[in-house]
DNA sequence: CCTCTTCTGGACCTTTCGGTCCATATAGGC
DNA sequence: GCCTATATGGACCGAAAGGTCCAGAAGAGG
């Protein structure tokens, strides 16, 4: 019953995502946004509510398909404590990668509005505390394996691997190189106790 | 010659620090400037020029203040490593400890300007580069005093340190737990690789 | 004490902001 | 082929943005 939308509200998402990205929260402004999507703002009002509602759909979505693409890295088939080489290192190449260093949508969001949005903290705080986990399974997993030290306390080293992380995804923004994140990210796991 | 300032320009700078770092730089107005201030737009814009020239002068001048305490730290009287240690325990303790969990100012302008303001990324740039070169420095020293491994490479350990230092300002601001940021500034220092 | 130069605060301007509203378009259900 | 319900895009709104300008205030120098 109705007229049917006439758009994908997905793609949608992506269009808005990437405007909140290359320009933060604030400095996007409602007129950015139709003309990123096409659409009008009867629609967009219908379709996501307000620009803060809009924001944080966005953010749920992005949040999922990160804690997705960590979870796919940290439970391959390869050694555990290859699979967390293999996550810092596809983070430092991926931060590098990107021509304008926008590093990660959830850590720009997150320093912009921490103070005055708390609907954002509580996105970011269990976005992380997701990454935290994986990683303290899969550190977890390489003790088991026998190529980290089984004495050590995996909380302790999967919060410092996702520091170090978080490190490299702020200094990305600072334009450092690309060989001296990835030595980072290396630096990290190769002083990881051993057993 | 002509009529004389009627107030301090470091305790108005201060002022509008504090704005801008509660709001960021989009979000803060000039009217939020003016009543921090209690300065009318004539002498703000007579002293400092416009918005933008103003947020890079309070840049200017935190970036100073950040390197000169850095600095402090990691050249007392102690030994290299205790300096080390005291670094990142008094970074953990000080962003836990401020209610509101700004972080770093210069963090947050980063993460909020630095694709669209080169001028920003500049400043952060040579601010990072700066403790990054004093961590540098400090490992060294503690590799001399036998409390490091003098075959590591230090610049190596020092960026290391500089990312897991970032990481905890971050993981403040969302809420992560104070001793959770505590342990894992210690827990960077304690798999540091020992001679 | 008068003048000259700078400072001061607010009036004022243009633009743009986020948001509402409505006339029209359009497909599904009967 | 209506009728109904939703979608659509733009007109429209009040508020607030950043910035300019100016009449008057107020020391410093002679």
């Amino acid at each position: 019953m109705g007229r049917p939308r006439n758009f994908d509200e997905n793609q949608v998402l992506e269009s808005v995502r990437e405007q909140f990205w290359n320009r933060g929260y604030a400095a996007t402004s409602l007129q950015d946004l139709m003309t990123a999507t096409g659409l009008g703002k009867g629609s967009l009002y219908g379709a996501f509510g307000d620009k803060h509602q809009l924001f944080l759909q966005v953010l749920d979505s992005y949040r999922d398909e990160q804690l997705t693409g960590v979870r796919q890295i940290l439970t391959g088939p390869d050694p555990a404590l290859q699979r967390l080489t293999l996550l810092l290192e596809s983070a430092a190449n991926g931060f590098a990668a990107d021509a304008h260093r926008r590093g990660c949508l959830m850590v720009n969001s997150t320093s912009e509005l921490h103070s005055q949005d708390p609907e954002v903290v509580s996105r970011a705080r269990t976005t992380y505390q997701g990454v935290e986990d994986l990683l303290i399974t899969c550190v977890r997993d390489a003790q088991l394996e026998g190529d980290l030290d089984p004495g050590a306390d995996p909380q302790e080293l999967g919060r410092l691997l996702l520091a170090v992380l978080q490190g490299i995804e702020f200094l990305a923004k600072t334009n450092m190189d690309a060989s001296a994140l990835l030595q980072i990210g290396r630096a990290a796991l190769s002083h990881l106790p051993r057993p």
